[in-house]
DNA sequence: AGCCTTTGACCAGCG
DNA sequence: TCGCTGGTCAAAGGC
């Protein structure tokens, strides 16, 4: 809060008479803020083309990153908090009811209150991985993150980098960040088996991908019918640091016990359960994909929908297009991500642009009795 | 016995 | 054509 507090002071002392809206306007008029967030979001492939060039700018070009030619531009170790819902814009999101109410939130505690509280644990999560998070960047992560901020990476070291659009093919590339110590990896995801996401897979092989600090495996779903297949790539302690989903699953999970019994966390069966729900009895053509988020501390309890929203791509990520069916004749600022199915809760995602940090903060509002 | 993981080999795409 | 790389196959072994 401090330092959403002093920007605020410091670049206006009026801030306090001032809407997020007006704040956010003025953050805008920076061309460097302006092309920072296109970026991130807007789903126009012209701009992830433009990012690129971005980044080599500010790297200085010329890294042969093998990963900046991969499609899937997710990849970005960044802090939990930042987990950003495709469709949303700014302007939707400060204008969205939940933000802009000056009064107490339903959930007892005042937005600015959560702001507060969920921006000085962002700015610690990523004091605590900026150096991990840099070197990703370098490294792991596609260019597209980086050029959405190009002053950032000189201008502050807590500069953050923001989901990218999702990428033209129909994989998602799901980052996982699990090196802080506060925010350990959900058991699921920890040691041991795949992401639980409420399927059986198979491991069929595994392999060095060149590029990558950890093996990547390859699983199959166990379902005759079904042909899905996802890649995890897994750190030496076992954690999971991307998770790469393939196809679409055409049958129901499987309601086994065993898998709840497993995790002993039968929510996330319950989270990837639902956002596979969510796929089914859809027709495509192209091969859909979907991502379960696990860096995400709060959406290790979240909706499926706000799990996929790293992706911005509704057309092939699935548990989005869940969202997005729901939500369709739904005015954009009305916009919120639900919780469970058995919650009342929902999550306001909110930007904050200043000039040299883009953040995305997501306040999870549980139903009471959570 | 069945299912799983492991792991080296194989294949296809690309430069 | 060759080498590199990512993805897959399939035999072997474990549970």
């Amino acid at each position: 809060m401090t330092l959403v507090s002093n920007f605020f002071s410091e670049n206006d002392p009026d801030s306090a008479c001032r809407s997020f809206s007006q704040l956010l306007a003025g953050a805008m008029a920076s061309p460097a803020a302006i092309s920072a967030q296109r970026p991130s979001f807007s789903a126009l492939s012209a701009a992830e083309n433009g990012s690129m060039k971005n980044k080599e700018a500010i790297d200085g070009g010329g890294e042969d990153d093998f990963r900046l030619n991969r499609p899937s531009g997710l990849v970005i170790a960044q802090p939990p908090m930042f987990t950003i819902p495709p469709g949303l814009s700014p302007a939707t999101l400060l204008d969205s009811p939940g933000f802009l109410s000056s009064g107490q939130a339903p959930f007892g505690m005042s937005h600015q209150q959560t702001l507060a509280q969920v921006t000085a644990q962002a700015v610690q999560a990523h004091t605590q991985t900026q150096i991990q998070t840099e070197y990703t960047s370098l490294s792991a992560a596609p260019a597209a993150s980086l050029p959405q901020i190009p002053s950032f990476t000189s201008n502050t070291a807590t500069h953050q980098q923001m989901p990218q659009p999702m990428q033209e093919h129909n994989v998602v590339k799901e980052p996982s960040d699990f090196s802080h110590s506060d925010q350990r990896p959900h058991p699921s995801f920890a040691i041991g088996k795949p992401a639980d996401d409420g399927y059986n897979w198979r491991k069929y092989g595994q392999k060095q991908v060149k590029g990558s600090e950890y093996p990547r495996s390859y699983y199959k779903c166990t379902h005759p019918k079904c042909s899905v297949k996802k890649q995890v790539e897994r750190s030496v302690d076992g954690q999971v640091t991307e998770i790469i989903y393939k196809g679409q699953h055409n049958h129901q999970p499987p309601q086994s016990n065993k898998r709840v019994k497993d995790t002993g966390n039968p929510s996330n069966s319950e989270l990837g359960s639902e956002a596979h729900a969510g796929n089914l009895n859809k027709s495509k053509e192209v091969v859909s994909s979907y991502s379960l988020s696990m860096k995400d501390q709060e959406s290790s309890q979240a909706a499926p929908e706000q799990l996929s929203g790293l992706s911005d791509s509704e057309e092939v990520v699935d548990a989005e297009t869940k969202v997005d069916e729901r939500d369709e004749d739904e005015p954009e600022s009305k916009r919120r991500f639900s919780c469970l199915p058995n919650c009342e809760g929902f999550h306001h995602v909110i930007f904050l642009i200043y000039p040299i940090i883009l953040i995305a903060v997501i306040i999870h509002a549980h139903c009471a009795g959570t």
